[in-house]
DNA sequence: ACATAGACCTGTTGGC
DNA sequence: TGCCAACAGGTCTATG
């Protein structure tokens, strides 16, 4: 589920519940996700404030006080959820009868001044994962190092890319996945970039680079509608958040219409265009193009 | 450098 | 209805 913009959508729902906020108690229900938790995880997180959430790439980072700072993952299937206290039963948390509670794994209990919250991570498949790090050493962390830019701000742009794709013979789908070359971009929104740019998967990623060195035109337009799209999707997440929050407190999970994403045999989107999206697969990953728009 | 396959897990879906 | 295979939004490793 979750590409860049649902954990920002999932940063901005937990925000307002987590920031200013005292983890009066941090239960674990097992003893790993897809690694084990921190050592002394709760040691380190109880009795501590929130100063603030942040995101990098599709990490979610918990910054507290007294420098540490928590990193987490939501892998494929993780999820957060938020709780509030009972009127009638204080100490009683409302529980959604829609969710499985048997992939709850991490509980924060929030103090706050207008009273108690519980936020409670679920995770099916437990690729997801808390990690625990100094804040004033997060750039040590493995997995920013060598990180792309950020397809929201201003470091993404068509020379950046050109400079990249120079090289390179690796498809478009695969070089865009990188998370080394743009950071954020999962499965999903890698298709809906390149099928709004109207290239192919599969082209050469080199392809798009004059000899110069310079960005071809197409390169310009892919280049926008991966802005585009994810600031779309971040909107979309955005709406769903007012939407979703009271009816059953989760975050993360929004109603987005995508354009070729798992339309296989479905009519392409692109206005004036007859043709149909196709599926292949690329590197283990389903990819929804269509051939008759997309070159 | 690059591609592919497999690993990690459980849940959902579609075909028979 | 049941059963089973295929597949799922992400990374990481091993192997060619």
């Amino acid at each position: 589920m979750p590409e860049l913009p649902e954990v920002e959508t999932v940063r901005r729902g937990l925000a307002p519940f987590m920031e200013g906020g005292l983890v009066r108690g941090l239960t674990l229900r097992r003893g790993d996700l897809r690694f084990p938790f921190p050592a002394d995880f709760q040691k380190h997180v109880e009795g501590r404030n929130v100063l603030a959430l942040s995101r990098r790439a599709k990490y979610l980072l918990i910054n507290l006080e007294d420098d540490r700072t928590i990193i987490a993952h939501l892998g494929m299937s993780g999820s957060f959820r938020i709780e509030a206290e009972c009127d009638e039963t204080p100490g009683e948390f409302h529980h959604p009868r829609s969710k499985n509670h048997a992939h709850d794994h991490v509980i924060f209990d929030i103090e706050r001044k207008d009273g108690p919250v519980r936020i409670i991570y679920n995770d099916p498949r437990r690729f997801g994962f808390m990690h625990l790090m100094a804040t004033s050493a997060l750039d040590a962390y493995p997995a920013f190092a060598g990180l792309g830019p950020e397809p929201t701000g201003n470091f993404l742009s068509a020379d950046y890319l050109a400079a990249r794709f120079q090289s390179r013979k690796q498809p478009l789908k695969s070089a865009l996945l990188d998370q080394k070359v743009v950071a954020g971009l999962g499965n999903i929104y890698v298709c809906e970039a390149l099928h709004r740019a109207h290239l192919l998967p599969t082209r050469v990623s080199s392809s798009i680079v004059k000899a110069s060195g310079k960005p071809a035109k197409a390169l310009e337009l892919l280049t926008d509608d991966i802005r585009a799209v994810i600031a779309e999707a971040i909107e979309a997440g955005g709406s769903s958040l007012r939407d979703h929050i009271q009816a059953d407190g989760s975050l993360g999970y929004f109603q987005h219409r995508f354009r070729v994403y798992d339309r296989e045999g479905e009519p392409c989107m692109t206005p004036g265009c007859r043709g149909t999206v196709s599926r292949i697969t690329q590197s283990g990953r389903s990819t929804f193009y269509c051939s008759d728009c997309q070159k």
